[in-house]
RNA sequence: GGAGAGAUGGCCGAGCGGCUGAAGGCGCUCCCCUGCUAAGGGAGUAUGGGCUUUAACUCCCAUCGAGGGUUCGAAUCCCUCUCUCUCCA
């Protein structure tokens, strides 16, 4: 959510500043519905104060032994009026926090504009891009042939969009992820965490999820409703609603496994073959809360921290910022980074690292003291994929792979294979 | 699954219809006193909103787990829900 007070005070720049997400903002309606806000508060509040003065007056006529019977009658017509006032008070801050709720964040200035994904920006590459002397195969291939990727037991089990992993490529996933947490937390100062994986509706708004993306999410309709995650963020940035944090715990930082849930409502017939855009995918999660100043530093080593794992593996990847299009709705920046995938001879995403700024924090109201001012002032929120280990498995097959279709450990996971410093069909 | 008890500020804890945004204690901050340590004295110490204006203060509204209700008036009474604890199965 954005600063309600921008909104008064600047409309302009909020506007100009929508626009670049080619977002239209009524401003005529806002400025009529803040007028109408402003002036039933007033009254409202108006209304309660005679209320409480005139009760305060019963009381101490009372305890006085007064004839309180005079003052009854003069407060009387005020119960019906306030109750309506405040009804209308409250009809009237939901529109607004409605409104407010469906309004994108506002873009970081470096942002570029352009409404697809042709318009993101190359800032860097690093790696080489292996050179095959056979047709390479993707994964869908290598996986059948090494019998550990099964994506109609997937269907048979849930549904399309699922997988079953068997065997050696189930623990290389599981090695990509124990690399990732082990290097997150010890090279990078990230505090592990483990967190339920089914979250609110409060959690789910506090994010973002909510209201406006609803139908990305898998519900479970029980009382209360409950959302499986699409991703860690979801309950490691909640874990500080409503809370106010001292300003020397800041920066904190989180690292959280967690499977992902996604219904993928608006990818019809996207990336339908293999393991690219599934219902449930496992991802490692980097969460930072840090002070408002240091977010934008906070948010470059953020995606170093991710792109260390690439580099670990010896991945050649691409690293794009986001033009205004394809930011995500918190996001103010996002940096993607891509990995070479030799099987679909392209980058695909494999980590998108973004800095929310104030965004969350306010719908959160997740706070520090600033010591400067001694008041509780928002934080800022920044999370990232470190990286999404279905995907990473993916790469790491399709650029590992022999003319045989065998697939040769990379060096960094060979501590978590337990002796397979190759894979293959063993009969 | 059944029965009961409870949820109050950073923490402990009182209050059980009006003088309570909340006693008292602890903690924390500042000041005074004190030649170390310890002790003592004083002041301050919730959040959001009205709120925008040069700023500060004052003022007003809301908030005692959440939501509803009764009442001129609710932390306090009633209902529903959530959570915690104890006992029984």
């Amino acid at each position: 959510m954005l600063d309600p007070r921008l909104f008064r005070t600047d409309l302009d720049f909020v506007n100009e500043q929508l626009n670049r997400r080619s977002f239209t903002f009524n401003s005529e309606s806002y400025i009529e519905l803040e007028a109408r806000r402003k002036d039933v508060q007033i009254k409202t509040q108006e209304l309660q104060n005679e209320r409480n003065s005139r009760s305060k007056a019963i009381g101490q006529a009372k305890a006085k032994g007064e004839d309180v019977q005079p003052l009854l009658d003069l407060v009387q017509h005020l119960g019906d009026e306030l109750k309506a006032a405040e009804a209308v008070l409250t009809d009237i801050q939901s529109e607004m926090e409605t409104l407010m709720e469906g309004i994108p964040n506002i873009l970081d200035e470096v942002v570029p504009d352009g409404k697809s994904e042709e318009f993101n920006l190359e800032i860097s590459r690093w790696g080489d891009v292996p050179y095959f002397d056979f047709v390479p195969k993707d994964h869908v291939d290598l996986g059948a042939q090494l019998k550990g990727i099964d994506f109609e037991l997937g269907v048979k089990i849930a549904g399309s969009r699922f997988v079953v992993l068997t065997g050696p490529l189930a623990r290389l996933q599981r090695a990509i992820i124990q690399l990732m947490l082990d290097t997150h937390t010890a090279e990078h100062g990230y505090t592990e965490t483990y967190v339920p994986f089914l979250a609110n509706a409060d959690s789910m708004r506090g994010t973002g999820q909510l209201p406006k993306f609803e139908d990305d999410l898998f519900k479970i309709n029980q009382d209360p409703v409950l959302y499986l995650i699409p991703t860690a963020e979801v309950p490691v940035t909640n874990m500080f609603r409503d809370v106010i944090v001292d300003a020397k715990e800041l920066p904190l930082k989180f690292v959280c496994h967690s499977p992902c849930f996604r219904s993928e409502a608006g990818a019809y017939g996207r990336d339908v073959r293999g393991m690219i855009r599934q219902h449930q995918f496992e991802k490692v999660e980097l969460v930072q809360i840090v002070k408002p100043e240091d977010s934008a530093k906070a948010h470059e080593e953020l995606t170093n921290h991710a792109e260390n794992i690439l580099k670990k593996l010896n991945l050649p990847y691409r690293k794009m910022l986001l033009c205004a299009g394809d930011t995500g709705f918190s996001s103010s920046k996002t940096y993607d980074l891509e990995v070479w995938l030799p099987g679909q001879g392209a980058y695909r995403e494999i980590s998108s690292c973004s800095n929310f700024r104030d965004f969350q924090a306010r719908r959160l109201q997740a706070r520090w003291r600033n010591p400067e001012t001694g008041k509780p002032e928002l934080v800022h929120t920044l999370n990232g994929s470190g990286l999404a280990a279905g995907r990473t498995l993916i790469a790491v097959m399709e650029n590992y792979q022999d003319a045989q279709g065998r697939i040769r450990v990379p060096e960094a996971l060979l501590p978590y294979m337990g002796g397979f410093a190759v894979i293959e069909l063993v009969e």
